[in-house]
DNA sequence: GAGTGGTCTAGACCACGGG
DNA sequence: CCGTGGTCTAGACCACTCG
């Protein structure tokens, strides 16, 4: 996503346009709930097509610095509502790209009836058989994190097969299930008995923990929960 | 981002064939590593302009599903990273869209020369004078969040003058002090006894943690901590 | 060097939704 | 109703980068 570049490193094109309209909105020369010009007029004030104009305001939409509605017109956002990104990378990635070895154990295998709660959670058909996991994956041979999943197998087609030994189950289903959608959740929770004692920390320490579930269109791949050891940090920029 | 849609909710246009990629790279036709056509060659199967194509594979790269470069050509993505978006709305925002009333307090406001470590994180002058404030987000009249902040005026024109009680820190400067970069990190810390005391929670409880530091071109405008109330979750779909 | 994606243009049609 | 943004087309030039 470099775009293309004058002889200073300065953008042209559609990149320069919403540029400058950038810094006019920064500038308050249009203030926030202002309307902007039309597509056409800003088209001919910057000598370029419409389509062109239009790249460069949709870009600052989709950034939330200028809401769009047909026959409304384009406004400058209200509350310039910015929106933080994050990678959810394979968790063998992220840690080797800390500079740290990985490692994983499987903890524990089981096939067992869904509970009550997971099958509503899940809309699993009554009775329905899932996978359920426990994976400690370690950082230079100290605990990392903790992975507590249940799969519904027959959304992830060869994972009763996986050698999950070999290949941690996060990644199996990274590269094998690809899922449409989910949800994923992050939290503050005390470590309990056994988290403590996986991780290796006094109970009740505070841990980062991510809650995520995904699907395959209308069918549950896994619902997994992650506690990371005492003093993880999740960053990004904005 | 509703799109144009068929009869039957069906999408048209690039995201119809944005959709149909889509569906090969998950019915693995096209598996991850694999070249997919060309732009042209696309164009003439679907019927379409190239540029049409040209749309929805970028929206496809851009989401993490395919990788593409000059010359190189398209291939299906090896990891499919997936982000996640968060928006990062004014917490009074937040609170009211849950549902709840919100208001806050304004515990503490200071002016005093920024220390060591926080003028070098900033990159401050040496010396330089900045706001400390700390302000305590209620909502339904029970605490939501405990807001500790510093701010450098230079960077932000007026907040010597804001009347801070009125109208928070936070909504004051997302309204006066666009920034153009920050940083934000997510992590679980274990409540200390002024943070209990102000989020009436038990010393060691585990708290839901955001620091965020903005930046307005080379200028930083401010440094926060946020510290959550128990049982705090910031939810996101992907 | 040459192939591929990135972008621009000029013109056109159309869906949406404010008034 | 009808203005505004959303999108499509056909053709063109260019930047990047792989071989």
């Amino acid at each position: 996503m470099s775009g293309r570049q004058g002889p200073r490193g300065r953008p042209q094109g559609w990149q320069a346009i919403r540029d400058d309209v950038l810094a006019r909105i920064r500038a308050r020369e249009w203030p926030p709930g202002a309307p902007i010009p039309h597509e056409a007029d800003l088209a001919e004030a910057y000598g370029a097509a419409r389509a062109t104009v239009n790249r460069a305001l949709r870009a600052l939409a989709e950034a939330g610095w200028l809401d769009r509605r047909r026959k409304a017109g384009t406004r400058v956002a209200l509350n310039p509502v910015r929106r933080a990104t994050f990678d959810i990378p394979v968790i063998r990635l992220e840690v080797e790209g800390r500079g740290m070895t990985h490692a994983h154990r499987l903890l524990a295998r089981c096939e067992r009836p869904a509970t009550a709660a997971e099958a509503e959670r899940l809309a699993l058909p009554a009775g329905a058989t899932v996978l359920a996991l426990e994976t400690l994956h370690l950082a230079d041979d100290r605990p990392w994190a903790w992975e507590c999943r249940i799969v519904w197998p027959k959304a992830a087609p060869g994972v009763r097969e996986a050698d999950l030994t070999a290949i941690s189950v996060n990644e199996w289903l990274v590269r094998n299930a690809p899922f449409s959608h989910g949800s994923i959740a992050f939290s503050a929770v005390a470590a309990g008995h056994e988290a403590a004692g996986r991780l290796g920390c006094a109970p009740g320490a505070a841990l980062f923990a991510i809650d995520r579930t995904t699907w395959a269109g209308p069918d549950p791949i896994t619902e997994v929960r992650l506690l990371f050891a005492p003093g993880h940090v999740l960053s990004s920029t904005i």
